[in-house]
DNA sequence: GATGAATGAGCGTTCATTCAT
DNA sequence: GATGAATGAACGCTCATTCAT
């Protein structure tokens, strides 16, 4: 698959942005660095980004597009809720973990200001909330999952749950592979912390103290 | 224990600063505004803080010390694993729900950058971490919960969940009370959300599929 | 009359920028070449002005209501059309003759372009037409002046004549009082330059040649 | 004479320029947008113009070429000095009022610098004071013209208003026929706006008037 | 000749910070 | 302590011009 000289370019712009923006952040950035990063002029950029802005939101539309197409594929050839969740886990990690600035960029400069993370909730972010809830209900429906927790509840847990793996990854050394997470993430999301005999006291036990208990 | 008139002006930079950093975000923030908005000269912000950032770092370390201040306390008077993990939750997402543009500012302006959210990272998320990390110790030891899952996974993936019921709820429209998802986040956490029955199948269809499972 | 000291940095402002634009021309000019001759910071200037654009449009309003000002306070004491005349002529220049750059800036750079030149017009062109016009009118009621001639052409008339005497000596070598011109100026559009011998042959000879003369 | 194909890419820019300066200014077009209206590629300016400058003088040398060239042409035929400076006049009038895109720039876009205004003046306006200047002074040897007014000012005076009609005529509606203000302009110029029986007094009154009048 | 993608110098403007009062 | 006018470094972006094809 041959590419244009100008996709090349693009592309370089795009690799070269990820890396300045985890670098220095997305304010600290300068264009002009990026420009140098990818071997191309400053004016050359703004033949294929509108503006510091554009380029951000190019990068992420394009990653979530890709991560998400193939996030929905693989899960075509996977069946059982146990193991959709593993793979949806997995992807997560995975696809940071290998990228670590790319996962700079998404856990933190993405993040800059409402305005960005209401863009980035607004397109993908929702479509990835159905993406597990999808599986959710599913396994509601085949009776693997209990049904008496709110689903938007669980599926935030869940995307909440895999979010600080890997903004704790970022953070810290690194020395350990991210998408390893994603077994115990997923057995804790299934089966709980709680010690299997002490799980059916769980629920009276908090119905006793919770402020909302005696309703 | 009387306030100085000063630090009464203090205070009331850091409540400007709180409401402008959440409408404009950190970057968009004019130490200007925050200055108009204080009832202050532009200039005696630089009486009481050192620079534009430090009043983002006053603001977050002085929410944070008496958050977790009052949290300890609190846990004094609690027992009871599933009780104290409730309470934490409670008084997470209280803190936010009754403070949104506090809220905001935690969510996401400070994670900004990878500079700000190391040094919030490295000085009360690790203090936070510890308190919910000691309570799941406590209830491991005490058998309340079960000890073949890794506790640093588990409190991130507490702290996660609760994080992202937050920054949902800002970025959403905010009309109901978030407090209230303390519980089933806590009975999620602790109960997991696989039907009882399909529970102990859980973690042999994982390991079949789990690419690491074999190990 | 004591000046603020912010009015003297406001002058300095615009007589650095009087000199500046009239050297460089408006697009050629640096607004920090401005600052540095007005010996003021960049940033300074821009607590006087909203922009480099704001400095021009300044410079001329307040020249013109000064100078629209004070002719009309001296005509009320001068009587007689061509007295009149000659007094306005004479200011016209004087001013300009005495402030070269001014002049430069007048007949060149204002003329920049048509946004800059209808605001022009619109504002203190319209007062000044108004100026000359009246004159000319009173002088057509008093009988000193023919009523057979479009007043709107010979407002036109005589400010393009004038106009043109600044612009020739700027472009020249300024190597005269440009001053004298008013009396020329004012004597050939009173008497015009037709001998006297031939002036009643005038009409008839354009009458016959002129495309409209059939009319 | 047959037009090489070059001699028409070469007009087309010309004429593109002609649209984009008079509509946004010589500063404010985009040499990318002349040649979008002229058809032609941004580099291929370049093989007939040696810079954005070059366009804006290569325009009015031509223009003038021609209109000065005509101008004499005429004058051959026509005798007399009213019906000679009614033919000019009405050249010039009919020159722009038939290609008011023409007429802004050359009242407004070519005077945007002292520089352009310079070299307009050193070349084609010398050569346009000198054909009116010398139907001026062959009227003063004929006896039909005065010889008491200095003729340069004359010159200019004449020149001064046929330019304010058509700055006039571009900056308001448009909506007369410009060349029509060639009878009263020359008219003017020829018996003055003076009322016959009060023109013989004016010269007196002047001096009795005039700063200069004692000399 | 013609193209148009690429270049990169250049500048108006902003705003955190300072400091004389 | 408080003020707010002044500072000036810093940068995103534009666009005339070039040149490989």
């Amino acid at each position: 698959m041959p590419r244009r000289r100008t996709d090349d370019k693009r592309h370089r712009i795009l690799q070269a942005a990820t890396r300045v923006f985890a670098r220095k952040g997305y304010f600290g950035a300068r264009v002009s660095e990026v420009a140098r990063r990818a071997g191309v002029a400053d004016g050359t950029i703004y033949l294929y980004f509108k503006s510091k802005e554009d380029i951000l939101v190019a990068l992420f539309d394009e990653v979530m597009a890709e991560h998400l197409e193939r996030g929905r594929t693989e899960l075509r050839s996977i069946h059982g809720t146990a193991a959709r969740l593993l793979a949806i886990a997995e992807h997560h990690l995975r696809l940071f973990g290998e990228n670590p600035d790319l996962a700079v960029v998404f856990q933190v400069e993405l993040r800059q200001s409402t305005k960005f993370l209401e863009r980035f909730t607004a397109s993908w972010l929702q479509d990835y909330f159905s993406l597990i809830s999808g599986v959710i209900e599913e396994g509601q429906r085949e009776g693997a999952l209990r049904a008496d927790l709110p689903r938007k509840v669980a599926t935030k847990a869940f995307f909440g749950a895999l979010d600080e793996m890997v903004t704790s990854w970022i953070l810290g050394r690194r020395d350990y592979d991210l998408s390893r997470l994603a077994l115990p993430v997923v057995e804790l999301f299934l089966r709980g912390i709680a010690a299997p005999a002490a799980a059916r006291r769980v629920r009276p036990a908090l119905a006793a103290v919770a402020p909302s208990g005696g309703k």
